[in-house]
DNA sequence: TTAAGTGCAAAGGCTTTGCAGCATA
DNA sequence: TATGCTGCAAAGCCTTTGCACTTAA
C-alpha cells in the first residue's frame, strides 16, 4: 500500500497539481466514501473554476497510483475512498441509505478457500451487505 | 422464491404480453447473467419491433416481483438473472471478462456473524471476487 | 371498455474526450 | 521549453420518461 501522508511522494512521476493536491486532500477529508459529484460541490469552495473533467480524470489517476479505490455500492455512481491498509467490507441501510463498513477475519478464509477450490487468483474482494441498520430496524419495529 | 417455470402464474395481476413472455424466455434461456443490450439483441431476432424501453420496463418489474435479479459486477451495466433458490456468488476474470459463478458455505456463515456483532438485518448479501480465471492465469504463466 | 403496456424519440445522469490554452518540471 | 494538465463544451453510454397508440383482461 503506498504512503498517502506524503502527496508529493504519493504521484511521483506526475505533475503535482494544485487541483490534485485539492482534491486528494478532499477525498483524505471525506474520511469514508465519497463520489465524484460530491467532490466537485466541495472543490469548488476552494477552486471555483475546477471542471467535473478533472475531478474525473484525478480520480482515474489515483485510482491508478493505488491511491484510491473505486466501489460501487447499489447506487448510480461509483464512490472513491483513501486506500487503506485494513481491509474492510460495506453494508448500505435501505432506508436511511447510510454506508458503513465493517470487517471480520472470515472474509480472508472465504477468499482462500474460494481460490484453492475454484483455481482462481484473486485481486480484489468485494462483500456488500445490504439490509437495514439496527437504528432504521427499530424504527420499523416501532411502527409496526 | 416464486415460482418461474410457469410465466402466467409469476406475473398473476400484471398483463401477459408478448413481449414480457419472450423476454422472460430469454432471460431464462441466458442461463446466467444477461445485460440489457444483450437482452434486446436477442429479442430483436423474434420480435424485430421490440423497444430498448420495453426491455428495461420489463427487467424492473421483473425485478420488482422477485423473478430476476439485479448485479452490478463491476462493468458499466447491470446484468439480471433469473432468481436462483440457491444463492451464489461471483468472480469475474480481469482477462477474458468471463463471469464464473460458485458458492461456499463459509458466505453464510459471515452473513450470520456480521448480522450479530453489527446489529444488521441481511436483507441482500453479495461476495464479488475480481482476479484470473485458471485458464488466464496459465496463460499469464506461460507469456511471462 | 378501460387500465395498462408499447414504441418512439427525447431527455436524464454519470463519465469520457477533443481541443486550445496554461502550468509544472 | 516541452510535456502534460486544465477548462470548456460536446459526445458517449446506460437508463428513464412523456406521449400517442395499442392490447390484455
Amino acid at each position: 500500500m503506498r504512503n498517502i501522508r506524503n502527496l508529493d511522494n504519493a504521484i511521483t512521476g506526475y505533475p503535482i497539481t494544485a487541483q490534485r493536491r485539492l482534491l486528494l486532500k478532499l477525498i483524505r477529508e471525506a474520511d469514508g466514501h465519497i463520489d465524484a459529484k460530491e467532490l466537485y460541490r466541495r472543490a469548488i469552495r476552494s477552486d471555483e473554476s475546477i471542471s467535473l473533467a478533472t475531478i474525473y480524470r484525478s480520480l482515474r489517476l489515483f485510482r491508478e497510483l493505488g491511491l484510491v479505490e473505486e466501489r460501487r455500492l447499489g447506487q448510480l455512481s461509483h464512490h472513491y475512498e483513501i486506500s487503506q491498509p485494513a481491509e474492510h467490507q460495506h453494508f448500505v441501510c435501505r432506508d436511511c441509505g447510510k454506508v458503513i463498513e465493517f470487517q471480520n477475519p472470515l472474509i480472508n478464509k472465504l477468499v482462500g478457500t474460494v481460490q484453492e477450490e475454484q483455481g482462481f487468483t484473486v485481486t480484489r474482494a468485494e462483500f456488500y451487505l445490504e439490509g437495514y441498520c439496527p437504528e432504521c430496524r427499530l424504527k420499523k419495529v416501532r411502527n409496526e
